[in-house]
DNA sequence: TAGTGGTCTAGACCACGGC
DNA sequence: CCGTGGTCTAGACCACTAG
């Protein structure tokens, strides 16, 4: 019996091999289907999967091809604070330097289409890698969205991990960029005024609004790293 | 007709509403079939893709459940410089600097599992938005994974299209941090030494051995956006 | 061992889009 | 128009594993 994998991976030696060269027109489905001996559908699964992987580029009527430049595509996953530093082999704490309510500026408030009165909470918080600072996160929270955030334990729990697990969420942006510490994420942070640090940007949406917006300073030395 | 699409929507909401609360057994696909009216092969579909997703975790017997750490992932289409400059609206251009046969630091060699017999070339490239810097490469070059790249027309084509085009590669890192403007680069990028630059090293790896190492200093103001 | 997801099949119809 | 991929269906068997 051949499996959908069986197939894919006949068709990967194929194109790895040049047996079918870039911009070649393979075979149809039901062609590869009846020289393989198995199912449509089967060949479907596995020229599908190839699709996604960017090997093939399969069009209605004008058939499957091989693509010219394959677009690999990295994968990051979404990262948790705790995780990262854990990952670095420290143990990871975290101390709130500041949480109040009420006070987004209308900037943001507009950037995330949320009217005046909407409830909001912002935290500051400092993130610690054992001893040592790691990371520096001021965030703006949705009440509305978020219900309960203002009474969640925050010095057990870490604001973005209390949010992971009680607001839904369902999309949202990642902004990386290199920016100057100011004085007072140096004071914090352990290094001058004017340091080059890796700032994240995050906007969380739930179902109907934005949940949360965050701006992470990564400590100097950070590294965002991917595997493609 | 239900489609797989729309058993994924609906499930989907159901995550989001926490209809169905993380870590909880959904209903078996049979059941879920049963309820929406449609075969056990349009449900399976749809909640594989969203277990690949990471909006699930399934497994046989045990049935499925909502992730309860929901890792979400980003996608980062691994970035061609002409195409991040195309994609601001502005007119792509570069001008190599220097390109020097031979010259590897050993550090890099050992880091790329490189004899140091393996012939390389050094090439210096400056990226324009327009008529602006957009950014500075620095990259090292395996002549023996990638034949032929000393004689490429360089003016034309950029190093790392020309690689694309013509040098097999099967995986690689990217390396992302905020590093300090040298004097070289802040002369090329038009900003003071020390300012923060966001700064990407990348390893290429072919089927054999490293293809090709670099180093991209943007210009002050990039941003890496990604959406999740 | 029984329940659940994973997959294959054969056939059918649809949607897109070259021609 | 009509070929090609996209998908649905009903049924079947298999693979894994919790209880």
């Amino acid at each position: 019996m051949l499996g959908w994998e069986d197939v894919q991976s006949e068709a990967l030696r194929r194109i790895q091999t040049r047996e079918w060269t870039p911009g070649e027109l393979i075979p149809t489905e039901q062609d590869f289907a009846d020289e393989l001996g198995c199912a449509r559908a089967t060949v479907n699964r596995a020229l599908r999967a190839l699709a996604q992987d960017g090997y093939l580029e399969r069009r209605r009527k004008a058939g499957t091809r091989v693509a010219i430049a394959p677009q690999r595509m990295a994968r990051l996953s979404v990262p948790l604070i705790r995780h990262e530093v854990e990952a670095l082999g420290a143990v990871y704490g975290h101390r709130v330097l500041k949480q109040t309510p009420g006070a987004m500026p209308a900037a943001l408030r507009l950037g995330l289409g949320l009217s005046n009165a909407t409830p909001c909470y912002t935290i500051i918080t400092l993130h610690l890698s054992g001893t040592r600072p790691f990371a520096l996160e001021k965030r703006w929270v949705n009440l509305d969205a978020a219900p309960g955030f203002d009474a969640a334990p925050l010095d057990t729990i870490s604001a973005n991990e209390w949010l992971v697990q009680n607001a839904a969420f369902s999309h949202g942006t990642l902004d990386y960029s290199a920016a100057p510490a100011s004085r007072f994420e140096g004071s914090h942070l352990g290094c001058p005024e004017g340091t080059a640090l890796m700032t994240l940007e995050r906007n969380t949406f739930g179902p109907e609004a934005a949940v949360t917006w965050v701006r992470i300073s990564y400590a100097p030395g950070y590294h965002l790293t991917l595997d493609i």
